[in-house]
DNA sequence: GTTGGCACTCACTAGACTGGAGTGCTGAGA
DNA sequence: TCTCAGCACTCCAGTCTAGTGAGTGCCAAC
């Protein structure tokens, strides 16, 4: 899109870089995402974009040194990109990726053939994006609070135990485990059912209403219990949707296996996912790079994320993570695709059952 | 407790050692487990347990290795236990290992405080195992296949799409989306979500009657096409209920980056995990070692497992994976008692929902 | 401003050496 | 026959050395 750099990042101040030095910036970024040895001045000098000699290119990148965009692991080794060298190069230099071939049809069949409900699609759209990319991959979906509830329903378990399971209108199914002092019997659960169903259908688990006096006071006693329940679970960080695709590729991400183990334990926290993806999304960016997201444990890592938009609305995202040196046009591309498409399917669905909601309805809460 | 050798698992031709070399190969098997380091004849000496000097414990060492209980890395360097040893080491002579105060404090809060569905106490319960063992931790639920089914419903989600919600007497709740060649209204859906409570209610995914016409036709085309979804569901390997708890263990359990990234692929793969751990408990094992599961990538791990029982049948498994050199004694402790506690459990909720099903109704399919 | 030339740096590798942990063997004593 | 102190031997792991080569910074010349 850009070979003229059109900053999409808000410029810092004094961030720009002449032509040559970039040509150098990229020319290194390139070949150690490639390679990851450290890039030396004669392995610039034989890339295409550079025309300079090796004695001309070392100047250069002690420059690109002072300035913060490359380091050196020690005197008398090449250069490597700094965080500050990988941001300028994802924001100015990179070309946008594009998928293969093979990998566009992957992508298309996974989307014409994949069936399930929303929780399943989205676990798979994780495997497809890490096998796309071979890094390991995040879905987190929708958030559940602002779908319209399709349908409510309690239903008894033993005298005093019953699930209550809600259908929401994008196809995803929420349900709690209610607890009684006291037995019910079914056609109580029943009567509870519909009138839950009654008041609640059409309203979002963000925005539960009071429920009405029903004029039976077990059926009321379930009512409020089902509003508590029903309120909690949309609360963020209880039940968020994460899904996270093949985790195992950060094995071969990382020589040091504390790294590995760091990163491991990030996944295993979806909060801190969900909150992560997010706070990227939010700075309006699609690339974190290295120390860019405040976690200590992510240092050598960068995240990819691509919005899932309905409507519109942000609806959660996909996100790829991997070290710094990665693929950041692939990476970029994968992940764009993906997103857009999921984005698609929730939308082709979500309308589907919009259109088909009862007329004159708000359904947004 | 057996300074004797108590075969517990059925001996094999020849595979008794007299009582010097069982001390001898516990001490050895005892030492590499908490050091890591090949174990040579003076540390061994120096066991309480073994009164020998090092000279006649050397003898016997070589008499231990020819019989396949211990391998030496290189000459010159102490031993190491085989997968032969450390199934001696389990079968005859670990003594059975005890929770801690703290462990068995955090495991009782667990169960007395968990709250939510039973997918949410497995999936908990795998992190409740790992972190007690700092091992990865298995989960495997109870398969849907036999539990009666309490209540089914069709959801509309648009006119052609519908989502069909079965909740089972376990508390589990099975979705699956239907779709439709032809448009559907709301009344039809709802006749035929009555006409499935009435005949489904009481029997069992693998077990799905036949549904007997209702005179609508299009009623019956739902009803089928819900029937065959609902067998599908419950088929083996498609919707496993399988937790991992603390992948990242893995990372610390293991040096080579190689066996991380083995191990961490065979867990991404729900199906392989399930089989894995069904294989052990057939042959009627708790602990697998090394090469005696199938799975190559596995060479360097034990499983151990622990049923869940409920009323006397197999309900799934509890299980932990780790480096052969772990500690048996106390990762069985944990996955016993934590087996033992999530039967009782699912075991009263079930009992719970079964008195209180309707009389008459036989629930076993 | 650019470039070829040059001296210098320093990680990496291979080989030599060494200390130490550990072994196997042997012969004497119970 | 079993046990064990003594001893020669093995070989890993660590340290040191020297050599190699990729790469640098600097400088004088164009």
């Amino acid at each position: 899109m850009t070979s003229e750099p059109t900053p999409q990042a808000p410029a810092r101040n004094g961030d720009e870089l002449d032509a040559r030095k970039a040509a150098i910036l990229e020319a290194i970024v390139t070949e150690y995402i490639g390679t990851a040895q450290p890039v030396g001045s004669s392995h610039v000098a034989a890339a295409q974009s550079v025309t300079v000699s090796s004695a001309t290119i070392r100047s250069e990148m002690v420059a690109l040194e002072r300035d913060g965009y490359l380091v050196q692991p020690h005197t008398s080794a090449g250069r490597v990109p700094t965080d500050k060298g990988y941001r300028f190069f994802v924001d100015h230099l990179a070309t946008p990726g594009q998928l293969g071939p093979q990998q566009r049809e992957k992508v298309s069949n996974f989307f014409t053939g994949v069936q399930g409900g929303i929780e399943d699609v989205l676990e798979r759209t994780s495997s497809l994006l890490s096998d796309l990319t071979s890094h390991a991959a995040v879905v987190v979906g929708p958030s559940h609070e602002e779908a319209p509830i399709r349908s409510v329903q309690v239903v008894g378990l033993s005298p005093t135990r019953a699930l209550i399971v809600a259908v929401l209108s994008d196809g995803a199914v929420e349900n709690r485990p209610l607890e009684f002092s006291t037995e019910m019997d079914d056609e109580t659960l029943s009567n509870a059912s519909a009138h839950l169903q009654r008041i609640l259908s059409g309203s979002t688990l963000a925005h539960v209403p009071d429920i009405p006096k029903s004029g039976n006071s077990d059926v009321d006693r379930i009512c409020a219990l089902a509003k508590t329940t029903l309120s909690a679970a949309a609360k963020p960080g209880d039940h968020e949707p994460v899904y996270v695709g093949g985790p195992s590729r950060l094995a071969g991400s990382f020589d040091a296996i504390e790294t590995v183990r760091g990163v491991l334990t990030i996944l295993e926290q979806q909060l801190v996912v969900v909150s992560l993806l997010r706070d990227v999304i939010e700075r309006g960016l699609s690339v974190a790079i290295g120390s860019e997201h405040g976690y200590e444990s992510l240092a050598s890592c960068a995240v990819v994320v691509a919005p899932i938009g309905v409507d519109g609305q942000r609806a959660g995202a996909v996100g790829l993570l991997g070290p710094t040196r990665m693929d950041y046009p692939a990476a970029m591309a994968a992940a764009d695709v993906v997103g857009r498409q999921l984005s698609e399917r929730i939308e082709a669905d979500r309308g589907a059952a919009e259109r088909s909601a009862s007329p004159g309805r708000d359904t947004r809460g």
